[in-house]
DNA sequence: AAGTGGTCTAGACCACTAG
DNA sequence: TAGTGGTCTAGACCACTTT
């Protein structure tokens, strides 16, 4: 009848434990958190135990491991912040990929400062396949958001990038006669919104966007370069004609760390310094 | 100088095999993945290269492990949407917590119809600590927001409830003085903005909404029954006077699988059956 | 009781990074 | 080359769910 609560496993006791380490200043951003095989010692437990105790921390983002270095505290992030004026703007003019300020390579890992300037290629979007929209559940969604049957639709998926790294991957899906020809071919697009806007003549506004969390399924982990179930912010949402006709849904899986969308519902104001804005948004 | 690309781990290797079996409909969503010791046999490796495997696909969301029972495939998921008029809504009413519709827990697992009707209580917000801002990073941020010294403010937590289902964590900073009788003690508050304006009388408007991604932390993956790391979408802000006073600053975190917020652009009309909708925001 | 997944140990070998 | 983390094996015991 021992209404004891099961004491956590091992692995877990020694995460919290080191949580704590980390939240009580014992181990600043940035310091190396002792070895595996020492934290075996100190702990008296089996490194795969440890290994499992770390990995926690590596999933709740509180540490970064850098193979064959060692394992780190991290920094608090810090994102690229895209701003909706949800008041105005309602045209469709494109994709966020231009935005970002400094696209030097994340700051990250000891506390040193590291300036990094002037990396040449601002960005853009990378078309990596065109293909008729099939039966899958996600295509099922976009021909409901759309309106239309399946078969006439065909989904382009492409990674935009910030420099050289990616930044988040985009599928659009449209009415396959709307696709140009510029995008049926993988390779460097620039910005699909407005390769298609130029392309068909159509002016595209906001429908509706939609904003929701998920993990990364393998291939976009793949895609990104992050773990399998790391936090995406999906950005989702239909263009239409100015006369309401769906053209375009698109659902966009933005690295979580990477990014902040911000709705400013007051006029243009004296602001707290709090929101480094920025660029607009597609 | 041979610059062949290392082959991928086993584990790996085995996730995608699996991942493919489920993307082809072999293993359709509810159905029974073999057992681990099954799966050895069948791949003849290790039961701990299995499991890496299955976690991989666990993380990935496209399989839910039953302790117990075995594995499963995970039917696609459905979400609560909330929506957000960019264009007229500008008054901070209060807490997303009434919003949802049936509040019996998620249908997930087996293909089998499971209705779960008439959940009673539901929902509310449960303030489960009151306490004045530390020097943490994220109170020196939300002072920041609010433009006020650390010393000044009170932070309180909250678990939003759907049921009796955890659906949400939430912060509030505000200036301590503020901070009502009914919730400087942990318990049931039903809907902590609303207990703010009538306790004080402050109307408050939105300054500022914004949406990013995070993984849970051990804290919050504790608080929502979820595995640390778990995708969260975060909606954060300022809420206001009508004069654009800072008051409030939230940051709550939403279990990814069960939230997404619309946005919608255009004037109410006829919309694509595809935005089954809802309730109001906070 | 039988079968499932969860935790833990001990030991091995490998790949990556730095000095 | 030495030290780090990454992968894998073999075997054990446990907790949970179902029958």
């Amino acid at each position: 009848m021992s209404n004891r609560r099961r004491a956590a496993p091992v692995y877990l006791q020694l995460a919290r434990q080191i949580q704590e380490r980390i939240d009580a200043g014992e181990l600043p951003a940035g310091s190396r958190l002792p070895s595996e095989p020492e934290l075996c010692a100190e702990f008296g437990v089996n490194r795969l135990t440890i290994r499992q105790a770390v990995a926690e921390l590596e999933r709740a983002a509180s540490i970064e491991i850098r193979r064959g270095v060692g394992t780190f505290v991290r920094p608090p992030v810090t994102r690229v912040s895209i701003t909706v004026d949800p008041l105005s703007q309602r045209l469709d003019v494109g994709s966020v990929t231009m935005a970002l300020p400094h696209t030097g390579a994340p700051t990250r890992g000891e506390g040193g400062g590291d300036d990094r300037g002037g990396v040449p290629g601002e960005g853009g979007e990378r078309v990596i396949a065109v293909a008729p929209a099939s039966d899958s559940a996600v295509d099922a969604e976009a021909a409901r958001h759309l309106g239309r049957p399946l078969a006439e639709l065909s989904r382009v998926e492409t990674v935009v990038l910030i420099g050289a790294e990616p930044w988040g991957v985009s599928s659009y899906w449209m009415e396959s006669a709307l696709v140009p020809r510029e995008l049926s071919v993988p390779g460097e697009a620039d910005n699909v919104v407005r390769v298609l806007a130029e392309a068909t003549g159509i002016v595209l506004e906001y429908d509706w966007r939609a904003f929701s969390a998920v993990g990364a399924d393998i291939g976009d982990a793949d895609l990104l370069g992050v773990p399998t179930g790391s936090p995406l912010l999906v950005r989702e949402g239909v263009s239409c004609t100015p006369d309401g006709e769906a053209v375009l849904y698109v659902r966009r899986r933005i690295n979580g760390e990477r990014a902040r969308f911000v709705l400013n519902f007051r006029p243009e104001k004296e602001r707290s310094d709090a929101m480094p804005s920025t660029a607009e948004d597609g």
